[in-house]
RNA sequence: GCGCCCGUAGCUCAGCUGGAUAGAGCAACGGACUUCUAAUCCGUAGGUCAGAGGUUCGAAUCCUCUCGGGCGCGCCA
């Protein structure tokens, strides 16, 4: 339950009931009403607007307003007080019974606290990775890969139906160049001399067991003939074992596709054709010429007739070729057709996570979306900037020619999964992030990885003392739910429930922001917040958890420590991270 | 030249889709360990939110312009 649409409901409520009683005009819009929890604690636990926001259509001063309002509100359950401020917001305090029974809420709802109907069932398809079938995948591609993965589990959380997507660029010169690659290990594994790999092809030793491979699979097979005659067959063996090379490396960082939709495929069951006809008919191609570009090389420019999309009539800044000069479509094109699979496959709501270097697409596929779902469909692209790695400090160079840039999977077997999700998390998406292998595994307050842990680590620890010590029999969460919740009356406690209790909105929030970070975030002041609590403890031994002469005291303690041990675990479970127990 | 993103404390960054006196970590300084793991905590100091206009009850947040940085800019994928 989220306490604030909780009482939001309740606000809603009473600007009806005015309206209905002819205090207030009727048909007040509802939507610009905020109920939150103030940025200064000391204005109370929740805070709206609403008689700012109503004052103008409803002919009042803010002030007045309030007034009205506030009245009405100071019966409601578990509202401990109401006051009128600043401009005109309307203030609560609620009383030490209402967070006390959060507790209650947490230890009985478990890891699921945080999950609502929200997004009320409602079909969202999360396209990420997408990495090219070149190769394995490296350490680039980690961060789209966790920011749509968390952001998939944020959307299920609050209630949608996540389908998550890779795409598989399957199609077009770079496979042929692969299978080319490929084809050169094959004769190397069958005896030849290959001797360097010539430039333009793909050196990395991950094709050499491709090549055995098939060696094996076919012999000789193909070995004299054309290459019009091997390529299409080696091609695909080569796809499909870097596509399992890809599925390895993801699994290891906890993720599992649900559906791999090819781009190949598109072209073979005529997809694009089809969706051009679709352009076609509305009159939203045509052959024409572009301008060129402004700036920099303009002297390399020809002037040339293309098959262009008008995507400027929907908000592009100039329109985008469908066809290649040698009347092949373009890359754009079949993701005109894959994105329209999409919509037509039953989701009008698309996330596509992209790296930095494609936010110049953006536009142009929306506009595409757009045209061909006739605005139905809702195309949203969040986009990852670049991870640079160092080592204690150093700066990692990492050179895809030299062969010199580093996997995925070398730093997750480094660092493991949950430093490098973590991690992947501690900036807003957009913002470029340093990722240092030695630091994220530092014992300290600035790696938030570990930060985070010890909280866990930390409850975990007293839970297990506490029943080491005998001071309680039990301590499932069904058992610590009945102790009484009401001795949790020491401030520095019930800021910590508040905060707790703050987790469902912040969770619904940041997914419907689609922002993955405020997870990692939110976690981080929760474990400051339990931290300064414990160490209260060490100035003051009457504020320690286990208190050995008081059991009842230490089993409502026990039960605080528990529920936050529950919301650090829930939030860790939405970022793929697995909680620890104990660290020594 | 155009488009998008970014510009917040010395450094690295948050800032909950417009709220009240702009926050955290690091670095600096001063404190708390015969501990429920001090692997932590408390305190002090640090700001013209790049700049200038505008919108309104109210702007770091929205709009316009300027400055600075990044990415991209007809057949690659």
């Amino acid at each position: 339950m989220n306490v604030f649409n909780t009482y939001r409901d309740t606000i809603e409520k009473i600007v009806t009931d005015l309206s209905a009683s002819g205090d207030l005009p009727a048909d007040l819009p509802l939507d610009r009403i905020s109920v939150e929890p103030p940025r200064d604690a000391s204005h109370g636990d929740i805070s709206t607007n609403v008689a700012m926001v109503l004052a103008k259509p409803a002919g009042m001063k803010p002030r007045d307003l309030a007034d009205t309002i506030s009245s009405r509100l100071s019966g409601v359950p578990g509202v401990a007080g109401v006051d009128v401020a600043g401009p005109g917001f309307v203030n609560l305090r609620l009383d030490g019974a209402f967070w006390q029974n959060q507790v209650v809420e947490i230890l009985k709802t478990g890891i699921a606290y945080g999950d609502s109907t929200a997004g009320a069932g409602k079909q969202i398809n999360i396209e990420y990775v997408s990495a090219n079938p070149t190769g394995p995948m490296h350490v680039g591609h980690a961060r789209g890969a966790v920011i749509g993965d968390v952001l998939a589990s944020m959307l299920a959380k609050i209630g949608y139906e996540v389908t998550r997507e890779y795409y598989i660029n399957d199609a077009g010169a770079q496979v042929d160049v692969l299978a080319r690659s490929a084809h050169l290990r094959y004769r190397e594994a069958l005896g030849e001399d290959i001797g360097e790999i010539p430039d333009g092809l793909y050196p990395g030793d991950y094709l050499v067991g491709v090549g055995k491979a098939l060696a094996e699979r076919d012999g000789d097979k193909w070995l004299s003939g054309a290459e019009d005659e091997w390529l299409p067959a080696v091609r695909d063996f080569t796809i499909d074992a870097m596509m399992g090379l890809i599925r390895e490396d993801l699994a290891a960082l906890g993720i599992v596709h649900k559906l791999f939709r090819s781009e190949r495929t598109l072209h073979d069951e005529g997809r694009i054709a089809d969706v051009i006809a679709v352009l076609e008919g509305r009159d939203l191609v045509y052959w024409g010429t572009l301008e060129p570009p402004k700036g920099q090389k303009a002297e390399d420019w020809e002037e040339r007739e293309q098959y262009l999309f008008r995507s400027t009539q929907f908000g592009d800044d100039v329109d985008r070729p469908l066809k290649k000069s040698d009347g092949s479509w373009t890359y754009f094109a079949a993701d005109v057709a894959y994105h329209l699979d999409k919509f037509q496959r039953g989701f009008a709501e698309m996330v596509d996570v992209w790296g930095a270097d494609h936010k110049g697409y953006i536009k142009r596929m929306q506009a595409a979306v757009k045209a061909t779902t006739d605005g139905k469909g809702v195309l949203d692209v969040r986009i990852c900037n670049l991870v640079n790695l160092f080592e204690d400090g150093e700066p990692v160079r990492m050179s895809k020619r030299a062969g010199t840039f580093v996997t995925l999977r070398e730093v997750v077997d480094q660092v493991g999964k949950d430093a490098v999700r973590f991690m992947m998390l501690t900036r807003g998406n957009e913002v470029s992030l340093d990722f240092d292998l030695k630091k994220v595994l530092d014992q300290s307050r600035d790696n938030p990885v570990f930060y985070v842990q010890y909280a866990h680590a930390r409850a975990c620890s007293v839970i297990r003392n506490a029943l080491e010590a005998g001071s309680v029999d039990s301590v499932d969460d069904s058992s610590l739910a009945e102790a009484d919740m009401s001795l949790l009356a020491d401030e520095a406690e019930l800021a910590l429930i508040r905060m707790l209790a703050g987790w469902p909105r912040l969770v619904e929030s940041a997914a419907q922001a689609r922002e993955p970070h405020r997870i990692a975030y939110y976690l981080n002041d929760l474990a400051a917040e339990f931290h300064g609590l414990w160490n209260k403890g060490n100035d003051d031994v009457s504020l320690r958890f286990i208190i050995a002469d008081d059991d009842a005291l230490t089993r409502s303690r026990l039960a605080l420590v528990r529920a936050l041990a529950i919301v650090i675990a829930s939030g860790l479970a939405v970022m793929g991270v697995q909680p620890v127990e104990e660290m020594r």
